[in-house]
DNA sequence: CGGCTTTGCTAAATCCATTTAGCACATGCT
DNA sequence: AGCATGTGCTAAATGGATTTAGCAAAGCCG
């Protein structure tokens, strides 16, 4: 079987044309002068050796290459991850690109490596996707490609793509309020005194910015406030239990699914029922969010459009710069009341 | 900010020799005449001027472009796929590889199309994943590089990496020994009056025939099998309650996690103790399964190892035939009394 | 010293598609 | 008829590496 690739020089010799006009009719130059019959020769000859250009040769002379490069601190880590990564994959494939897949682990040596492999490889674009931190990553090499950030930002390129996490703050709070719940809440995740100390990202501090905008808006205040240094689910457990002993909440405002996930397992083993007692509003829309009875009301990350988004930017026209924020989905599930005061 | 790339033409002309010696050089031919001073001289003039290969070029002349394609049904689903994609990824990476994505939908044309993308762009090889099917879904295309199938199947290729699901499954009935249970088990997910009709999978019956051999060498028998279509939490939760109706189980060994967590609700609903008063093992380590409490003890899917092994089989010398099973491990968690009988 | 080998290196071909420059012929105009 | 213009197409250069074939000088031998 050592039949070669069929290449444009056999589809002109079918064509009894030469490789010159084979190449202006398949890349269909719009201001030929080739006749009709010449382009439907080549066409017919394309086709029925089932011609494929390569696009290494292609790459070469015109220093495009239809792939672009998806460049990530994390992969594996959450539901997060891959639906940026599957938004990506979509977005480029509706633009006939294909994407190169890499991971830095958020070290700087990695992804000088993996900006050089990308940019070796003529990719006419990079993503830089951040899955937890937020700034300043991208490495300070000459880099003549448009670059998009994804769930991050750089001084560098301006360009990206964001949650719009100041308006799904607000939503969660009008969520409490259409549940007819405006007092004892509790805001599970946060301190407002350490507000100014540990920041976690710019995207949680535009998150509370927008709850507290609309809990101010509304007139409301939060019963209390509680703190942990990290959104784990035994966190949530222990946080809910000593809240618990002190005070009896009317809903709990968790700033992610796993933090309310243990406070499900707290609430359950202290015998209160939810949404009956006590209510709960998260946020991420976690896989386990939909698993949960009831199912959590929470505001979900939009994965899969940023990253549809970001390849769309990367590859339409010239890249405009600043951010562009995407819209939370809220998705309402069983976790708080229906209606009532 | 003109500047061209470095080519190698600008190395040899630095170090005042031809581009042929440069690039034996650069290469690192093993048989070359060529003096030590001009390695020295062509290597200072590499570094100082900060020469990269263009892959593209090189591609064009060798057929290498020390790339890969992952071809996926899905992305997105779990954590499995991202796992699989991660330790593919880290393979690649250590081959000094690059990985395209690519994702099918388990559909036929854009099957075609991936791989028509692929080797379009010259890869070295194919990684076929699997994330729901397990048989069948080659294009038959000509394709002349190697094939690794992952996590699947395939009559043309017959190279493929996958878990251990007969070893998994006979853990799994060695933990409840362990654990002092022998009787009174209850089998969560699948029924032997439908194991003829309606198969779920080839995995899925050898992590059966894995379970019941065991079973049957310990002289163990299970106090009931129940079946459900859809391993989801919702059904684990029906399930279990169906079963708690009729039978006083010591133990449920549920098939997948999310099943065992939807049976954890069923029982915490009924007042029932994990571990005390009855025991659970599972499969898949889902990362709900470290959510739980008490932590679920189950028998891992090896994604990571599986992807790495994928890819370096495909990238290792010569494609050898044949399966590579991997060992599924087992996770002991709090769902599992630790000793007792 | 002439012929053979070895050493150290290079010219040129090659991979495949794109693109520039331009040829040969036909047509139109005066 | 003579010249400009238009039409339909192609030869050759190009991109950047690898690789084949082989040249010139030096060393060795008898």
């Amino acid at each position: 079987m050592g039949k070669k690739r069929v290449t444009l020089a056999d589809v002109a010799r079918l064509a009894g044309l030469s490789t010159t006009a084979a190449s202006m009719i398949l890349t269909g130059r719009p201001d030929t002068r080739l006749s009709p019959e010449a382009h439907k020769k080549v066409h017919d000859a394309a086709a029925s050796l089932g011609y494929r250009p390569n696009v290494a040769a292609r790459a070469l002379r015109t220093d495009k290459s239809r792939s672009i490069a998806f460049i990530s601190d994390y992969v594996a880590t959450t539901r997060f991850a891959s639906g940026l990564i599957r938004g990506a994959l979509a977005a480029a494939e509706e633009a006939k690109h294909v994407m190169l897949l890499l991971e830095t682990g958020g070290e700087p040596a990695r992804e000088i490596q993996a900006v050089e492999a990308a940019l070796d490889r003529q990719v006419d674009g990079l993503i830089f996707a951040a899955m937890r931190a937020r700034e300043v990553f991208v490495p300070d090499m000459a880099i003549n490609v448009p670059v998009v950030m994804l769930n991050g930002t750089s001084a560098r390129f301006s360009s990206s793509v964001l949650p719009d996490e100041y308006q799904g703050g607000r939503t969660a709070v009008e969520f409490l309020v259409r549940a007819g719940i405006r007092d004892d809440i509790v805001l599970l995740g946060h301190n407002a005194q350490q507000e100014e100390g540990l920041f976690r990202s710019e995207a949680i501090s535009n998150r509370l910015r927008g709850i507290r905008d609309a809990m101010s808006d509304a007139g409301m205040a939060f019963l209390a406030e509680v703190s942990c240094w990290n959104w784990e689910p035994n966190f949530g457990y222990e946080l809910t239990r000593k809240v618990l002993k002190t005070h009896r909440p009317r809903a709990l405002l968790c700033l992610n699914d796993r933090l309310a996930f243990g406070a499900y397992q707290a609430l359950g083993e202290a015998g209160l029922r939810i949404p009956e007692d006590i209510g709960l509003v998260s946020f991420d829309n976690d896989e386990i969010a939909g698993y949960l009875r009831p199912g959590l009301t929470t505001i979900g990350l939009p994965h899969e459009d940023m990253g549809h988004r970001a390849v769309q930017r990367l590859l339409e026209g010239p890249l405009t710069p600043g951010a562009d924020l995407l819209a939370m989905p809220a998705i309402w599930r069983g976790s708080l009341p229906e209606k009532q005061a």
